[in-house]
DNA sequence: AAATTACATACCGTCGGTTGGTATTATATA
DNA sequence: TATATAATACCAACCGACGGTATGTAATTT
């Protein structure tokens, strides 16, 4: 195969690829020749030409994934209008709102059966997500009275773990039942934390994305 | 080497070696060969002998890890005495202060590089601890009064999800002061939930485990 | 004595990754 | 603008290590 003029090109078309394999049968379970028989003509030198490692293409393969997210994070974050609270309010709305969450869906992909990408959105959750998006939300929230903790810390990865992972339908492969009990049961508990997140438009969404998600398994 | 005529006692030190070296260098950076080289004399066909699969060990190692805490678990839950949240508030009381926690510490292992097994205590808590010994003291608690909830599953899984994952010091690796503060908060989350679970002897149990995994690092 | 068990040894295909090369493109220079 | 040079994008052949298997054998059980 000829060399390509715009190698970027071909570094999508290797994510691409991967992604979809590694969704659908599993991180472990994709080998690298998986990925060249699905490229068409393409070779494993021109993989490991732009890709240092099959662990390299996972992290670029869940950076893709979650850099769309996470600028919206930083855009609520940093706005300038809201209270703390209605921040996170807005953040719940939006990750269950935002149109990529419909193709992700498409994938149907299957945490139990991808314990490295799990892992790695659940670190990336710690990591990253609750200290550098939701913590400050928190801190302005403590400030402008609308948030009340002694544990900003702790309450930022709990609220991310529970909503980002638990919720998530693909997680556990959850059924719409299921997942209408976590969401209601999510509400409660911030409640209790004194953060009345939940309304009835938000419950209602979760329910038809889980549906949805159940159809294109 | 010849031929053991108490072949329990080889799957024994099978495992034995399995563990540690599963902990100490994670699932799957530990090769089949690295197990043989720590068993002294024993051959790869040994361990085919007695497993089917590199992941049939991981699977015998994680249930002996739970067997006997599930044991445990199901003496509360079988228990005649005490209400709901009464039984509740002993098993937390329990998964902290039995002399086993102390053993695994030893091992200090780190889930961050072992997704496999981060994923595999993940499910098992999912799937087996919150259905099985969770939700029947929680049915237990709704029909006494003690407790009270619309969705028993979601609320088994949660509070097992975040006790057993979230409050492990093993599995994000926390300091003392994080691991303070998720306790406190897991406390609030509780009484949020209508389950006064938490007093001070466990925060103080908590904190000094915690201690005690780092110094074992 | 026959069958089963508990191993050892040698081997297999596949895996992630490397090496050395080549054609193409971009860049520097005159 | 033409040309030399360097960098890039890829291919093909290869490597050691991996998980797993086939076959054999001596000890044990039945």
């Amino acid at each position: 195969m000829a060399r390509n003029k715009h190698p970027e090109e071909t570094v999508r078309r290797i994510l691409d690829v991967a992604s979809r394999l590694f969704m659908e049968k599993g991180y472990e379970h994709t080998s690298i020749q998986d990925i060249i028989d699905h490229l068409g003509g393409l070779s494993k030198g021109a993989i490991y030409h732009h890709f240092r490692s099959k662990e390299e293409i996972l992290e670029a393969v869940t950076n893709r994934m979650t850099a769309e997210s996470n600028l919206l994070l930083a855009q609520i974050r940093d706005s300038k209008v809201g209270s703390g609270s209605e921040k996170l309010q807005r953040i719940f709305k939006m990750s269950i709102q935002r149109p990529v969450q419909e193709d992700i869906f498409t994938f149907a992909p299957d945490f139990r059966n991808n314990p490295k990408l799990l892992s790695s959105m659940l670190l990336d959750t710690v990591d990253h997500v609750a200290p550098d998006y939701i913590l400050p939300i928190i801190r302005q929230g403590m400030a402008d009275g609308s948030i009340r903790t002694e544990y900003p810390e702790a309450l930022a990865e709990l609220i991310m773990l529970v909503a980002n992972i638990w919720l998530n339908p693909m997680t556990f492969n959850s059924s719409v039942r299921e997942t209408y009990q976590k969401v209601m049961i999510f509400g409660q508990m911030m409640k209790g934390l004194g953060l009345d997140l939940l309304d009835q438009e938000m419950v209602d969404r979760i329910t038809d994305l889980t549906a949805l998600y159940q159809e294109h398994k």
